[in-house]
DNA sequence: TCCGGAATGC
DNA sequence: GCATTCCGGA
């Protein structure tokens, strides 16, 4: 691959996060519903202070919990949950591998991954990500016109 | 460390 | 349904 593809998947992944973020948004926000895990996951790896606890890291969707006290402490914090830890947030994490959300890079400490499509198809059966036409309003609106 | 059953709560 | 808590086993 030249380096201009690096930067055009660099930019598609950029463009995918934010899409999965207005995706499951709407499912999660009418005020009563408790925020999911891997939304919470998904917010931490959005932001850069967290890079030193939680970021991508490997193949595509492949993620690293660099600080797996840190993460159950911030877990904790946002559920109300003060005895959370490690072993109990893996445990969640361990629910998603059956509804495909998650699964396990073994071998790797500490290490997941995401299944992208199947993330949005749950919310949204409708959608396929970049075949639909839902995607390229999207992006049209939220990225490509932005600056 | 990682797995998944079981009981429980909301 | 989605965790939380606890735990025996690999």
């Amino acid at each position: 691959m030249k380096a201009g593809d690096y930067y055009i998947l660099a930019l598609l992944h950029q463009i995918y996060l934010k899409f999965l973020f207005w995706a499951y948004k709407p499912e999660s926000s009418p005020g009563s519903r408790q925020i999911q895990l891997w939304h919470f996951i998904l917010e931490l790896l959005q932001k850069e202070e967290y890079q030193g606890v939680i970021a991508w890291q490997g193949d595509y969707g492949e993620f690293v919990i660099k600080d797996p006290d840190e993460v159950a402490r911030l877990w904790g914090i946002r559920k109300c949950k003060p005895h959370m830890n490690y072993d109990k947030l893996s445990r969640a994490l361990r629910y998603y591998y059956n509804k495909r959300i998650l699964h396990k890079t073994k071998g790797k400490r500490f290490t997941y991954k995401f299944n992208f499509s199947k993330v949005v198809l749950v919310n949204y059966p409708i959608l396929d990500m970049a075949s639909s036409p839902f995607f390229l309003c999207w992006c049209a609106d939220n990225f490509i016109l932005d600056d």
